[in-house]
DNA sequence: TGAAAACTTGAATGATCGATCAAGTGAGTG
DNA sequence: CACTCACTTGATCGATCATTCAAGTTTTCA
């Protein structure tokens, strides 16, 4: 297995598959971007499916490295920490000339009866956001009030997340994704009070 | 304009879009589902983009009749109202084993480069959901905290009802939708509490 | 009643889709 | 050097796509 190909095919997949969706990428659109022949793409992959299975294998296994030690940069607080991930789908959002939303939350939407593969790991990928960002939550634990569901805010965290998205490509405007980064941010704040409270 | 044959195209189109996508619904499985050939389709209609602007243009006008007034049947509380619109959601996810999410959201994701006309209908009908809420907040409007931005917090409610239903389908688990309702449930009651308070 | 307009029928079109494969290239190994 | 085998080339395949259109039928209305 030439990795060289193999890779050029996966990145040119994952960059297409994110700003124009899977359906409609078709093939020839990431062979000629590839610079690669048909060939040498079924060499690697049996068919396109796996194409997407690889991509997000690839998403999956670079969440670390690709997504949150870039968010986390200078960031210490583990509050903080969870805004600053949201405020990269932000910039994404805002660079993009909003093309890019959540490639994992896209693609979820998109493929309505997915290979059983696929559904796995659009849910690991989904699954290990959840856990980066209830990890940041449980080490604030004790700024939280007691009993807080960390791992039902994080998955709330991620709803919001996608949500926003969604309503700022369709209406084209960021400021609507902001209103409800707002609106965490107050959740947050009274649930924050809340833990000071003697009750 | 033969209006029984248009509808009929129009409702099959409807449901197909909602359970397969557009891209993945094409003009034969309309055809063949809705009994209509292929000459009277395009009587009816230029192209497949025009079927889906009647698609959301029957969404748009029947918001009221085929949303609202089923969800909201025995429902006087306002917030409730809210919580009964939701709810109306995660029984279509139920009942159709997960098929089933907002038809809109699928689109507004799935659409990546839409038609000015189509991002500007997947717009109003965000809007219009949008406004409903809105109505239902400013009713319960002494019950929650002076000076709070409805229009915010309804937006927050649309988010979190699409990311929801996204996290719900891929996990095909109704419990992840539950328990985003139940945060959804503890910030509106942390809202009511807060506005209780003499500050 | 008769002609025009609206609508239906269904075969056909060209484009594009994902996928195939025979032939060729070249690096590594005995 | 000879052989193998991973990999590349690019023409080609049948299926399916959205769309077209000539011919036929029904409705409208003068």
């Amino acid at each position: 297995m030439n990795s060289d190909t193999r890779q050029r095919i996966v990145m040119t997949a994952l960059e297409m598959f994110y700003v124009k969706g899977y359906n409609s990428t078709s093939i020839a659109d990431i062979l000629s971007r590839s610079q690669v022949h048909s060939g040498s793409l079924y060499h690697c992959f049996p068919g396109k499916q796996d194409l997407l299975v690889a991509v997000l294998e690839f998403y999956r296994d670079g969440i670390e490295d690709n997504l949150l030690s870039i968010a986390w940069a200078d960031q210490t607080d583990p509050i903080e920490k969870i805004f600053a991930l949201l405020n990269g789908y932000r910039i994404g959002l805002l660079m993009s000339d909003f093309q890019h939303g959540c490639p994992i939350g896209n693609l979820a939407l998109e493929i309505s009866e997915p290979d059983p593969r696929i559904r796995e790991l659009l849910d690991v990928n989904f699954a290990n956001w959840i856990d980066a960002v209830e990890r940041c939550l449980n080490s604030a634990n004790e700024r939280l009030p007691a009993g807080t569901d960390t791992h039902a805010l994080a998955e709330f965290i991620l709803t919001i997340m996608e949500g926003a998205i969604m309503q700022a490509r369709t209406a084209r405007d960021i400021a609507v994704f902001d209103r409800n980064i707002t609106v965490l941010r107050q959740h947050i704040n009274l649930l924050l009070e809340k833990a000071k409270e003697p009750s």
